[in-house]
DNA sequence: CATATAATTGAGAATAATTCTCAATTATGT
DNA sequence: ACATAATTGAGAATTATTCTCAATTATATG
């Protein structure tokens, strides 16, 4: 079986395997769509890829498999307001391509931005903490998004 | 009609008037269900709370009441991750009362925090601003939850 | 390699939150 | 009180997602 070429040039068979879990065709076939269609998928998006590699793929297993991937932390699932969920690989809160989103709730269009994200991975750490103690929660994750309307919508 | 007694003792029909919609009965007593219910509500939280003093009323018009009332900047909503929208009333970015979430993926508990708020805001400001000029976005609301596992939840 | 076993799959049905439709009702300005 | 457009309730429709289940397949083991 061909070495699947993952998000940054590495391959991630390796986490699924530690878990447990399989490596099948279907599942290589996700991760493809994912690395190259690029971001803020909906599960219709990846199904329509994958499908192209992997024709016989069915959309359930489209979403067994993100829902994997997410639960892996390999996925990042987040949603913008419309009524689909938006799937792309997780660069971890440390990693170098974690980004925050930008949404117009117009037309929908999606911007990742890095801008200020030391500043907030500072403040998020210091919250994590501060949170952590105060109300007993371990925090795994966090969502920031911005709402608003881009260029072209605002006229 | 009787006045009603808004979220922080103000009302809100000025607001709904302001936007040519009508006073009806079906809106106050969403209103009335969002003040005296709590926060983080669902559709169907609303729906039952409202149907105590207004007994008629449908779930297709709370529906469209939330909407109308997230689109005023009344209320607002949010997801915690399953797949029901949460509404509450909205204390703008600016306001006292406003909060951010921090929710357990297990027992799905949400709770309201207000720490780090201050410097959330300063960082938001800086951020809103940043991105909007490079960007070209009005950016007009922020989401920022933490996902993680309660106390009872992490054992 | 062949075999055994449990994991995974595809297809379609089922679910459930939300939106839509439409005739009937009602709030509001006059 | 009247005219008019907004709003409503009820139920049907929609749609993203999950479930079911028999068939297939990945992997470990010898
Ligand atoms: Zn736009
Ligand atoms: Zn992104
Ligand atoms: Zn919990
Ligand atoms: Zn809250």
């Amino acid at each position: 079986m061909k070495i699947h070429k993952g998000h940054h040039g590495n391959c991630c068979c390796g986490k699924i395997r530690g878990f447990g879990r399989r490596i099948t065709p279907a599942r290589h076939a996700v991760l493809d769509a994912l690395s190259t269609r690029g971001e803020h998928l909906t599960a219709e998006d990846v199904f329509k890829a994958s499908s192209r590699r992997y024709p016989n793929i069915g959309l359930a297993t489209v979403y067994r498999t993100l829902e994997l991937f997410t639960k892996l932390g390999m996925v990042s699932k987040f949603d913008t307001g419309d009524d689909k969920a938006r799937y792309e690989f997780a660069d971890g809160p440390h990693a170098k391509g974690h980004h925050h989103h930008l949404v117009c709730t117009s037309c929908r269009r999606i911007v990742d931005y890095t801008d200020f994200i030391k500043e907030e991975m500072d403040l998020l750490h210091k919250t994590e903490e501060g949170l952590s103690k105060k109300y007993g929660f371990k925090i795994n994750s966090h969502v920031m998004q911005f709402y608003g309307l881009c260029r072209d919508c605002a006229r």
